[in-house]
DNA sequence: GCAAAAACGGAACGTTGTTCCGTATCGTTT
DNA sequence: AAACGATACGGAACAACGTTCCGTTTTTGC
């Protein structure tokens, strides 16, 4: 893949330095304004110009997912080590799903932005989907070979579904996926 | 209230005519572009001026209340004649969430403009949620009476989870909402 | 008919994401 | 160390959007 040349580091010192400020300064951004903040808004926070962020990041997505791909990469190692470490695949699911909605909902608005087809997101959406679905598909089939759950529920759908129901966690207490997403899950439970 | 007000008939004849077409023209527009369609096609497609829409609909979400005022009261008035013809109070609200899911699910994008925080939707947003509520809380309550169901989920909670549960399904055939609001649903169950 | 009231159209504003290009900086080569 | 090409920079400029504003047109009541 193209990963390499993605990733690669740029030839220029102060090109490496800015793409640096530039990672710290959307973190931050995305902490106090959302991730839907305007792309000014992370340029000023890095002291940088707009072509500045262009030229490293070709879209918000690349943006985005360059700020939170080792988080995601991390859920997507814990999938392997709850399923080796739980009693049963459905609670090793559980607690997976469980893990995945904290990584959502502690960040502002990226659930939505997950969903969003305002052209532009799609990128961010495969990436999630390229590292999670095999991890969620893994958990999936365990538990639905050890009989602990319903068939007919795929990964991608899981997945989906469980972003989805985090869409709109911040900006409303009275509004906690964490138990939705419970019921869900305990949906998929076949009964006896 | 203001709803006489707001919702009252403009004096002048032309004015009338164009808040109709206005409406028909909306409606047109949210079935082939969806509901997230720029307010200028709307005008275009009426043949009237941007000024003229904001007069009659001070908001986007003025005019999409308006579009599908109908529909979801029918949808709220569906709830009580569930309840009474269903086996079950669990049955009935089973019932009652597929028709606001068929809802949501034919109208391009409507889901996700109820949920988005692009402020100006608010009015949207609390109006389903004025309108639907009481209805489910109605249908929970008979359900949690009959001990159907577990406590814990209220209406605003589960109306909402199947509100983003509904977000994306155009736009991507591989994602079925109505699967895992079934599966919700079914973990809303007390088992036994 | 005529004036006042009501409503109209669309230019203009503010905010977004993104592109473009003249300018500045870096790193290498003499 | 000077100079030159490659690399990267900043921010003006563009397009699309929701919304506001106001000079103009239409309707209505007399």
């Amino acid at each position: 893949m193209n990963d390499d040349s993605e990733r690669a580091a740029p030839r220029r010192k102060d090109a490496r330095r800015n793409k640096e400020n530039l990672l710290d300064a959307a973190a931050a951004v995305f902490v106090t304004k959302g991730v839907e903040a305007p792309v000014r808004d992370i340029a000023a926070e890095a002291g940088v110009g707009l072509g500045t962020i262009y030229r490293h990041f070709p879209t918000r997505s690349d943006l985005i997912i360059a700020v939170y791909r080792h988080q995601v990469d991390a859920c997507a190692e814990a999938g392997p080590a709850l399923l080796a470490s739980s009693a049963t695949a459905h609670a090793a699911l559980e607690r997976w799903i469980s893990l995945f909605v904290d990584f959502l909902v502690t960040k502002h608005g990226l659930a939505g932005v997950l969903q969003s087809d305002n052209s532009g997101f799609d990128t961010l959406h495969a990436y999630f989907l390229d590292r999670l679905v095999p991890v969620c598909t893994q958990l999936l089939d365990a538990a639905a070979a050890a009989g602990e759950i319903r068939s007919g529920v795929g990964a991608y759908e899981l997945m989906r579904g469980v972003g989805n129901l985090c869409i709109g966690a911040d900006s409303d207490p009275d509004y906690d996926p964490r138990r939705l997403v419970g019921v869900l899950i305990a949906g998929l439970r076949l009964r006896g």
